[in-house]
RNA sequence: GCUGCUAUAGCUCAGUCGGUAGAGCGCAUCCUUGGUAAGGAUGAGGUCCCCAGUUCGAAUCUGGGUAGCAGCUCCA
């Protein structure tokens, strides 16, 4: 990179650099405004920065405007960002009115640099590395977006401080392209869509455990069809296991023990029983149920399993984050050799999975959690055997230190929805200690008794979360095999209902999903209001059409003219057929 | 769970100073039979989230719940 370029923003590093600058200015802004606000962290993030504060006041809208005010001012008056650094004595003595920034210091590793940052009257202490001077940030193209709660040190037992978000770019363009860009995201919420469209819906009798309405169901069952055709094809079969087991089970998995506080339990005739949180240990049940073979490994056993966890109430997020789902889950025995197999294959499956979708991922590795069971070294063999899999395919990962599953290292799969946002779906665990708690055990060539291995997987990960990301990313215009209805019949006059009623009983002997509208209203109206629905085809069938034996196509780009039925027909069941994300008419 | 904000018709939202409510869309009925992004008229819909309190009187003020939103924490 030429060192023209190192100043640009397309520069990741320098506009880290200019978002972090950014954030000082901000705190000198709160300071000169509220001298007894004190500081905590302000680093820069993916977009824009933020400052955490504690202030004895709750800061407002009309706050904030004013804090970014005297930010302009403060980039107006061009002061002068310098570095120095300081023994640990005196670093404590100058910020001896900043007790987070005490703490921070008090925590900093013996012999480390404490560096500071001056501009003006303030200083901050900062790693860096910080803009030349505050006169770089271009006042008028930064914006102070939300104030939100956040812990000291992400530790919900410290204070809850005051977070304020902002974000700021080279030119004011660029800056109202960001929030246009932010109100257009918002219109693809999903919680927003599935009202629109009848998707699902939440209620506060049952807070956290979504409805599904008539056409959210026919986008669940058509999701399911697809996901049983893709697991036939990978030799998994299915089973169910009860959503209700006595706590003995639960103890024996280790459930009990560690994942309490998230499970539902009840009494019935003096005995404890749990509502599932997880399939697996109702899966240990079914593969002890009969005596197995080497021949029969890996054995691939899926569930749609429906679980329920008991999350906490400020958790809750649409169809994102819910008390009950359905997982589309799959445990797989298998020798210790075939590990590094079944983990491929599996992640091809994911692959496959989520092409049809055009949805991309990033792999996450999580490593051992405090909370765990078994020994530090099979966890460290199992995350190795992780590492090689995916690392033989290509793929690149990055590590979440302790962020396991208390039975086993992870990788999860996060996947982006169209607006770059992320969202964990599908995981692949390995573990080795259910089927030692269970013990599991298979035949060997050898006619001796062995222990398998298993991997949990989700490649959905749960159908509601599922839903709602791809709800987000198709922004409700499903590809039409997926979609709820997938042709509406328009008439113009009620000269042409019979044709119509009989274009939709043809296409519903072909299984496409398609409905008339008889309605005595104009054709535009009915055009916005099957437009507002998303639904991927309309024919228009008026007096023309009917004495032709044709329908004039309009698609959500627009009029496509009008063709004979068959020729429509043809075409739409094979874009049906292929799961097409393009419309082939 | 924590901090802040919010809760009015099926939906989206007005409602001033405390005097028991309004619009648009949707829905129903009627008129209109109209060719590609909203034809017209009339009408029916409300325990103003719940429970207390203040007050002659509460959608409005106060307290407590519940749910939602943003974020933190946690997680599929």
């Amino acid at each position: 990179m030429s060192d023209e370029n190192l100043y640009t923003f397309e520069n990741p590093e320098y506009r880290h650099t200019y978002w972090h600058s950014c954030s000082h200015i901000m705190a000198q802004a709160v300071k000169r405004l509220w001298p007894e606000v004190k500081l905590a962290i302000g680093p820069a993030i993916d977009e824009g920065w933020y400052y955490d504060l504690y202030a004895p006041f709750a800061f407002t809208p009309e706050h904030l405007e004013q804090i970014e005010a005297e930010m302009r001012k403060i980039c107006k008056e061009k002061l002068k960002i310098e570095r120095f650094e300081l023994p640990r004595e005196e670093a404590l003595k100058l910020m001896a009115d900043e007790p987070f920034k005490v703490e921070l210091i008090n925590d900093l590793p013996e012999g480390v640099t404490i560096s500071f940052y001056k501009q003006g009257e303030f200083t901050d202490l900062c790693a860096g590395p910080h803009l030349d001077s505050t006169g770089r940030v271009k006042g008028n193209a930064l914006k102070l977006t939300a104030c939100n709660a956040a812990y000291w040190r992400g530790d919900s037992s410290r204070e809850t401080l005051q977070r304020i978000y902002g974000v700021a770019f080279p030119k004011k363009e660029e800056l109202d392209a960001y929030l246009t860009r932010i109100e257009e995201a918002k219109k693809r919420d999903h919680r927003k869509l599935g009202k629109e469209l009848g998707l699902f819906m939440l209620r506060d009798e049952g807070p956290g455990f979504p409805f599904f309405l008539p056409k959210g169901m026919v986008l669940r069952n058509t999701l399911l069809e697809y996901w049983r055709e893709v697991h036939k094809k990978y030799g998994y079969v299915e089973i169910s296991t009860p959503v209700i087991l006595n706590r003995k089970l639960w103890e024996r998995s280790g459930h009990w023990d560690h994942y309490k506080q998230n499970m539902y339990t009840t009494v019935i005739d003096d005995e404890d029983y749990a509502i599932k949180p997880m399939n697996c240990p109702g899966g240990m049940l079914v593969y002890k149920s009969e005596p197995h073979s080497y021949r029969d490994l890996p054995l691939r056993v899926g569930e749609l399993g429906l679980v329920h966890r008991h999350e906490l109430s400020g958790a809750l997020h649409g169809l994102f984050r819910v008390r009950c789902f359905t997982q589309d889950d799959a445990h797989v025995f298998m020798t210790r050799e075939q590990m590094q197999d079944v983990i491929q294959e599996t992640v091809r499956l994911f692959d496959e999975v989520y092409n049809v979708f055009g949805l991309s991922y990033e792999i996450e590795l999580s490593t051992m959690p405090e909370d765990h069971i078994g020994s530090v070294e099979e966890w460290e063999r199992n995350q190795d055997i992780l590492k090689a899999a995916i690392t033989a395919m290509g793929k690149t990962y990055t590590v979440n230190e302790g962020d396991g599953a208390f039975y086993g290292p992870k990788l999860d799969f996060h996947l982006a929805d169209s607006l770059g946002r992320t969202w964990q779906c599908g995981t692949i665990q390995l573990d080795s200690q259910l089927p030692e708690r269970f013990e599991l055990e298979y035949t060997g060539e050898d006619g001796q008794k062995h222990r398998p291995v298993m991997i949990h997987r989700v490649v959905l990960g749960s159908i509601e979360r599922f839903i709602g990301v791809i709800t987000e990313h198709f922004a409700g215009a499903f590809p039409t095999w997926l979609a709820p209805v997938q042709v509406r019949v328009l008439t113009i006059t009620d000269r042409t209902n019979d044709y119509a009623n009989d274009l939709v009983a043809k296409l519903d002997a072909l299984g496409v999903r398609a409905e008339a509208d008889l309605r005595n209203e104009k054709l535009g109206k009915k055009i916005v209001e099957a437009r507002a629905q998303k639904i991927p085809y309309l024919l228009v069938a008026g007096d023309k059409e009917a004495e032709s034996g044709q329908v004039a196509v309009r698609t959500l780009t627009g009029d496509k003219g009008a063709m004979p039925f068959e020729e429509f027909t043809e075409k739409l069941t094979e874009e049906i057929k292929t799961r097409s994300r393009e419309n082939l008419i």
